[in-house]
Order: structure tokens, then C-alpha cells, then sequence
DNA sequence: CTTCAATTGTAGCCTATGCTACATAGTGTG
DNA sequence: CACACTATGTAGCATAGGCTACAATTGAAG
């Protein structure tokens, strides 16, 4: 249509082979799957960790979703072996919870640093930092370690 | 419980302010909320960049998932007048898609690069910036080109 | 002890994204 | 031309994650 032969048709991206690529989108959807757990967990150890406490209506105001759907992620919380719970008790997690909460915080810790670092404002570095962690590999998080030591 | 007086309780994140805190946290379902359909229009542009064609088997082997997903997904770009398609023929982007595939396309090998260039080995920045590419913001990939001519 | 407000929980509905199973349209071949 | 294979499309179902509306509990005030 507008191709002269003098340039390249456009620099559009090199596709990768398909069964890479598939590979790739799927498991950013995996990644993607568990990031709300993750954030709820995180949410949760620092609200036990700084009041004592982490109830439903908390934790539904600080994430900006109404109670109910609070209430249905903690369920699934539990079904995964998360957190615990009772009726009308605060809500805690469990070994398993709690570590995944710790590996969360420094992760979540390390992206916003990274940012930083490479000169991204504190407002927009803790933004996005809240959806880019979830994709943050265990390999690139070393990298960003090791940049920020290197830096230092 | 486990509180001795000589030091703090445990070095948790400081919470934000409630509201801050929410306003982030919606942010990033908003950002997510769209990443599929910029990845959909990213991959159908690039075909057609590429082969000449886009079509929906195609583009469901590529993205790894099974051709009425990508059927489904594409009448929701139709619906968003991202794309047009009539049965049996390929599909393709309006103006706006192919807008939107240029800007996602450039944000993509920002992300890539600057990863690459604080040291993440290449396969997990390609890996990576597949999930992360979605929830960097204008500001943040502004800093990330001021920081990939900088270092250049 | 009762009553009321806030918290918590439940029911039911919606959209986005997946899937499998089946139906339909195109295409190429004997 | 008919038959078969591939590509497309449709139907129906599941889960995650939202919401509103309503019910039930708790705890505090009187």
C-alpha cells in the first residue's frame, strides 16, 4: 500500500516463534492470576503488623473494592490456604500466607528502588510499581538487585 | 506476642494514606483491565506487518489460547472499534487500533531495553516485560528513555 | 436489657477470559 | 461433483473479580 522499496515495509517487531511466544503470553497470564492474592496478602501483614488488626471493611477500603468483593477474595484466600479466618473475627494468614506476604513486601520493595533509580518520580514509581510486581521474575529481580548494589 | 520494647515490631511496609493506597490499587485493575486488547492488537498488527494476515487461528496458536477465545476477544475489539473483521476474512485494525498497536509496540521495546540495560538476561526481559509492559505509565516510560539515552 | 449503628456475611447479577463440544463455511482432491 | 480436511464460528459452561441489595451479628449507648 505505501511501500517504497528503498525502506523497509515498517520496523515493526521481530516475531518471536510461535510456540515462544505462546509460551510468553501465557505465563504472564499466570503471573497475572495470582497478583490479587499477592496484594491481599501483602495488605493483610501490614494491617495485623501495624493496628493489630486486618477486618473485612479494612482491607475493602484500602484496595478501593466494596466489602462483599473483599469478603470473596478472602474465601478464596482460605480455599488456598492463605489465610484463616472466622465469622466476624479479623482475618489472619497462615505460615504459607505469611511467607508469600514477606517475598511480596521485599519484591515489591526492590521494583520501587529500581524505579527510583533509574529516575522515576516517587508518585508515579509507587503507581506502577503496584502492577509491575507481579511480573517481576525471580531473574530479574536478582538483576535489579544487582543493579542497585552496583549503583549504590 | 512476639514484641520485645528494643525494637520496632517488624520492618512492614509504611501503609499509605487509605485513600492514596486505593486510588493506586485501582489504578492497576484499570491498566490490567486493558492489557489483553493491547496485546490482541499489538500481535494482529504485527501479522499483518509480517505475513499479510491475521487470522484467528493465528492469532489463537500465537497468544497460546484456543481459537473462540480468540474469536471472543476479537468481536470485544470490534465492539471497542479496535479492529474490523467479516466472517471468513482475516482481521484488521481501524485508525485507532493501529494507533494503539504503535504506542503499545514503542512502550514494549522501551521496557525491553531498559531491563536489558540494568542487567536482566535477555529471554526473562522479553519474558517479563510481556506482564510489565501494561502497567507502565507515560511518566514512567518517559523516565525510562531519559534513562536508556543517558546510559547510552 | 433493648435498641441502633456499624460490621460482616449472603444472594444474585454482571463482564472478562478461559475451555470443550458441536455446527458451518471454504478448499482442495479424487 | 462429492468428500474430507481445515478454518471459523456458535453454544454453553466455569472461574475470577466486580457490584448492589438485603440479612444477620456485634458491640456500644442508653
Amino acid at each position: 500500500m505505501n511501500e517504497s522499496p528503498t525502506e523497509a515495509p515498517r520496523p515493526r517487531s521481530e516475531l518471536p516463534a510461535e510456540p515462544t511466544q505462546a509460551r510468553r503470553f501465557g505465563k504472564a497470564r499466570t503471573a497475572q492470576s495470582g497478583a490479587l492474592m499477592e496484594d491481599y496478602v501483602e495488605l493483610i501483614s501490614d494491617l495485623i503488623g501495624s493496628g493489630g488488626e486486618a477486618r473485612p471493611t479494612d482491607i475493602a477500603r484500602r484496595l478501593g473494592v466494596s466489602h462483599p468483593t473483599a469478603i470473596k477474595t478472602i474465601a478464596r484466600l482460605k480455599r488456598d490456604g492463605l489465610a484463616v479466618a472466622k465469622p466476624y473475627r479479623g482475618v489472619f494468614l497462615t505460615e504459607s500466607g505469611e511467607r508469600l506476604a514477606d517475598r511480596v513486601r521485599a519484591r515489591h520493595r526492590v521494583v520501587v528502588d529500581l524505579l527510583l533509580a533509574v529516575g522515576v518520580p516517587a508518585e508515579a514509581a509507587e503507581q506502577d510499581a503496584e502492577g509491575i510486581e507481579h511480573h517481576v521474575s525471580d531473574t530479574t529481580l536478582a538483576a535489579f538487585g544487582r543493579f542497585l548494589r552496583q549503583t549504590r
